[in-house]
DNA sequence: CGAAAAATTGATTTTGATCAACTCCGGTGG
DNA sequence: CCACCGGAGTTGATCAAAATCAATTTTTCG
């Protein structure tokens, strides 16, 4: 297990607090707590598990730099990719709340997390009522992230798919200042998207092509851009609706 | 809008109640304010929209008897089914974060449901943050699902899909007492089935039809009935380790 | 009872999988 | 520095799972 634990720099706020702090006003005794949830990085390198299937675990990852995949491989071989974690993602939810892990956790990347034992999360339901309510928030604006995985898989074509894959990557890297207006670096290879859409490799390179063809995507050297993200955004159908979350600030103030 | 409040029965304590005491014991002051959240029970008749894709809304509904289903239309007029909402299911959650509804939800028989204000639920964090804790749990064992069919529709063979829709549902009734060993009653459709796991109806039949002839499943009269559960579940790689949660006592005792 | 919804079936087509090379590139060790 | 090795990308030929199209029958429900 890698475990070099990363200096603490005490100005910074970690990828959680800016993810969260874009569409929910923090309250200022929660930011030494958010801070400090994400203060005890440690280093796992690229290829390495983080969580392993059928394996038991007690901690949750907040993802500081670097990227994951969670997947699950099937009796016959086959593998799904359910998700790319990212900084500012917080890995091991769902499927924390069983006796074994559902799925695995692999880095893509050398990659820092925090882990943080769920008893310290439970506790905040406790000591910090708001912020736990901000992060049950933040889990359920995930939760329709997958819902339209599900529609894309079960219902879209395969250029569709790429596509919204694409254009989730580059609004959800946004999000922590790791993409600009078109363009983000990720190690992204065919069989990984191939594996995200319940595609074939040859199929996701012929996809690619035409899009690159088409001048709509063009990924090299790791750096994906996406030459025009409102001609892509018509070609597949994509709205971003589901990625831009209604503040909680006027749910939260009818409390406060 | 169908609005008959039905009269409160002060003894019953209500599906959800039924369902979360599987898994997480509840506090004897917890059960009141359960049954208080499922008392205020609407009727909406067979086929109502209880929540309409891109108009906004401000309560969650805890269904209490009756199935619905939540879905997407896409632009060509396809339809994907997310998901059934069967009693004890929380209606809302995910997309309720959102200006507007991400998806809608209509009901698939005579429904009676428990609207609650948003507001509510968010007042619980501060003040019952253990029963908030235990809601949370119940989202995140309910992310697990989606999950699984993610991975249905993006790695799986037609006929391991029905198959897990299947022994899912059987499960999932089984919690709350409406199923019994190996069989259930549910106004599906062939329609239905095929929109929820990304095939054709025509498909869908053929696929039901083998399941009939190795006398696996039999569907009659809105009856299913799984002949060989243990068969069924070996044939499409069932696993229900998904739908039976980690109990989260030991968490919550490190706390209390 | 009658209309509409749902189920069923078969013929044909399509999307995307599979199979099989082959190339390109980056790292690595001699 | 270069040969080599393995992973990833690319391409084309062929195949198959499942879609589509088109009736026809059965069931359901008002």
């Amino acid at each position: 297990m890698g475990s070099v634990v990363l200096p603490a720099r005490p100005g910074a706020t970690g990828p959680l607090t800016q993810k969260l702090s874009q569409s929910i006003p923090l309250a200022a005794n929660e930011l030494p707590l958010l801070r400090d949830l994400q203060s005890g990085s440690q280093f796992y390198r690229r290829g390495q598990e983080i969580i392993v299937e059928g394996r038991s675990y007690r901690k949750l990852f907040i993802v500081m730099q670097g990227v994951a995949m969670r997947y699950r491989i099937l009796r016959d071989g086959r593998r799904h990719v359910l998700n790319l974690v990212l900084p500012g993602d917080i890995a091991g939810v769902p499927g924390c709340f069983f006796e074994s892990a559902l799925y695995s956790i692999r880095t893509l990347t050398d990659l820092w997390a925090s882990p943080v034992p769920f008893a310290r999360i439970i506790n905040m339901f406790h000591t910090h009522p708001q912020l736990a309510a901000k992060l049950f928030w933040s889990f359920s604006c995930e939760a329709a992230i997958y819902a339209e995985h599900l529609i894309a898989v079960g219902r879209r074509t395969a250029l569709e798919r790429v596509g919204h894959f694409l254009l989730e990557l580059l609004t959800r890297l946004q999000a922590v200042k790791l993409a600009d207006e078109r363009s983000f670096y990720l190690p992204l290879t065919q069989e990984l998207i191939a594996d995200a859409l319940g595609l074939s490799i040859p199929y996701v390179n012929q996809v690619l092509r035409s899009l690159r063809d088409d001048n709509l995507v063009c990924i090299k050297d790791k750096v994906v851009v996406i030459r025009d993200v409102e001609a892509l955004s018509a070609l597949v159908d994509f709205e971003r609706n589901y990625l831009k979350p209604l503040s909680i600030a006027d749910l939260l103030n009818e409390v406060a």
